[in-house]
RNA sequence: GAUUGCGUAGCUCAGUCGGUAGAGCAGCGGCCUUUUAAGCCGUAGGUCCUGGGUUCAAGUCCCAGCGCAAUCACCA
């Protein structure tokens, strides 16, 4: 049943043992109160208080006598981080202790800490959680440490370390084993971290414009509001088949018909499609709805939002060691981002997806014979089973979209009616709609539309959706009749928004891949049976 | 889904033309009271991703599969 273990993990045990048996130490540790994080500990350190302490220390060694403790004004610090440097120099060991706030020297004199703490620094391993208590100091060399007067363990590490020095570098093993990656690669944590204030940034942003931060299923028995393949699942009690979201946006929708004037919700969708740098089968997105508003009040809210996280990264970035091309002063935050470097000055950069498609296609978009004419020279082979709109949208995907310049956030503006099913078309040209996607680094971070509110209009097009799905397709979608009867009790006109928060978080903390915003992204998972082998467990799993 | 690349010790990586499996770090045993990837002496550690094939001989060449990455496709 067990199994070999590794020399290394071997070794680990036995010292437990040790630690435990013949020094005294619980392995496990326990409670710890007045602990300082390793940055704060490293902020208590003073010149002067180690200059007097040194001198007294001569004074007394030459005198023959002990060191006044009244001479000694260093504080006094109790911390505790995992060892990622262990140097023993005989009687004298030094060992870097790291927590989430960054690295602390440890100095541990023979002389100076009971011998059963002396030994556990001796034979401390890399990966050992250990407190340590004394006067913060530094060394003859300048660093910075904590002199220490007791050791104990916090946890003893069994499994095997990464590499010290090149750390965890394999990107399979830093997903799969995030964990390891978070403290042997600090910039990971630091992402991360960056991560949670940048979304506590834009909660402040939304409550203080007055919105409200509401939750609407994740479980759902039509999964409406987006077209994407869902995952699906089963009530058992109810004996009903639900699906994972795909967007929340007709629940939110229906907030707006019960009376709340501005909501947001900042949760995560689920979508069961491929994955690549940018997309992940789960990702945080923040839908926004704001009665009596429309696509441009959206627009000068997305805009100051992402502007306002471009300028609070300035600090951000410069704290995390990560780069920043220019600041305020040059016209705008400058966000290098890969190649790229990124300038949010505001106003963001507008154009209209008419006059976008001219230039890259060539030709008028609402000449549908030069549309198709240009479809086919791109290769676009399925042209002619498209309707007119569809291969607009797909020339100007291919055409259009990349002369949208990276470096600079753009919306795009007044998409063609027939791609925007959710959207209100534009009263003075009803080809056209009311809606806008944002383009930042060549990703597309979210769009927004003037909701349409007619019930009638929106029937319409769900009924015409329906109608083109294939077989496989028909499983999944559902007319939502109870969302089209909340707009026949009438929903408030509105402006509705949508924003990618991985993407965001990506381009503002320099992440080339999804999965680096992401702490424990999606892979296959290593034990999966071989597909013959898959086939009997399958069936004995719902029992 | 397609193409390309990668997969060797716990980790980071070498491995030439097909000819006995290598280094550094980590580990283990020593030495050292000011180290900064500490150093020095000694020692141990391998399913070369998996399965076939070619060959006197395969980590290396061929085929299939698995995993990861990049690019493309898909995702209105």
């Amino acid at each position: 049943m067990e199994q070999s273990e590794s020399e290394i993990v071997a070794s680990r045990r036995a010292k437990l043992k040790r630690f435990r048996e013949e020094l005294g130490f619980e392995p496990y540790g326990q409670r710890e109160d007045g602990l300082l994080a390793l940055s704060d500990a490293r902020t208590r350190f003073s010149e002067d208080a180690h200059v007097a302490f040194d001198l007294a220390s001569k004074e007394a060694k030459a005198a023959g006598t002990a060191v006044n403790a009244a001479a000694d004004t260093r504080a006094v610090v109790r911390v505790a981080g995992r060892v990622v440097q262990h140097r023993d120099m005989g009687k004298l060991v030094f060992l870097f202790l790291r927590d989430a706030t960054g690295d602390l020297q440890i100095s541990v004199s023979k002389s100076s800490v009971a011998a059963n703490a002396f030994e556990l620094a001796k034979h401390a391993d890399y990966g050992d959680i250990l407190v340590a208590e004394g006067p913060i100091g530094r060394t003859n060399k300048g660093e910075i440490c904590v002199w220490a007067t007791s050791i104990s363990l916090g946890t003893k590490s069994l499994a095997a370390p990464p590499e010290k020095w090149h750390g965890l570098t394999d990107p399979e093993l830093r997903y799969r084993r995030r964990y390891v990656d978070m403290y042997a690669n600090p910039e990971t944590a630091k992402v991360f971290a960056m991560r949670a204030r940048i979304v506590s940034r834009i909660r402040r942003f939304m409550d203080a414009r007055g919105f409200l931060e509401v939750e609407t299923p994740v479980l759902q028995p039509i999964a409406g509001g987006a077209a994407a393949r869902p995952f699906t699942t089963h009530h058992n009690a109810l004996d009903m088949p639900l699906f994972m979201r795909i967007a929340p946006e007709l629940y939110l929708k229906r907030c707006l018909v019960g009376g709340m004037r501005k909501v947001y919700e900042i949760n995560r969708n689920f979508r069961n499609e491929g994955i690549d740098r940018s997309h992940n089968p789960e990702f945080t997105a923040m839908e926004v709805y704001e009665a009596f508003g429309d696509y441009g009040t959206m627009m000068e809210l997305t805009e100051s939002l992402i502007h306002d996280l471009a300028v609070s990264m300035i600090d951000e970035r410069r704290a995390a060691g990560l780069r920043v091309d220019a600041d305020l002063a040059e016209g705008g935050p400058t966000l290098p981002w890969g190649e790229l470097a990124i300038n949010y000055a505001k106003p963001f950069v507008r154009v209209k997806f008419e006059d976008l498609f001219r230039q890259g296609a060539g030709c008028e978009m609402r000449d549908f014979a030069a549309v198709r004419a240009k479809a086919r020279e791109l290769g676009l082979h399925h042209e002619a089973k498209l309707d007119d709109w569809l291969v607009v949208n797909e020339v100007f995907e291919e055409c259009a979209e990349p002369l949208i310049d990276p470096c600079r956030p753009t919306f795009v503006t007044d998409y063609p009616s027939a791609v925007s099913p959710l959207t209100r078309p534009s009263r003075t040209d009803p080809a056209l709609c009311e809606r806008w996607d944002i383009f930042i680094g060549g990703m597309e971070v979210g769009p927004a539309y003037t909701e349409l509110n007619d019930p009638d209009i929106q029937l319409a097009k769900f009924t015409e959706q329906l109608k083109g799905a294939d077989d496989e397709e028909s499983t999944f979608r559902t007319l939502d009749e109870d969302f089209v009867e909340s707009l026949r009790v009438g929903m408030p006109p509105a402006g509705g928004l949508g924003i990618g928060i991985d993407r965001l978080v990506m381009l503002l903390t320099d992440s080339a891949s999804i999965r680096d915003v992401i702490l424990f992204p999606l892979l296959k998972s290593m034990g999966a049976s071989s597909p013959d082998a898959g086939a009997s467990d399958e069936s004995g799993k719902g029992a």
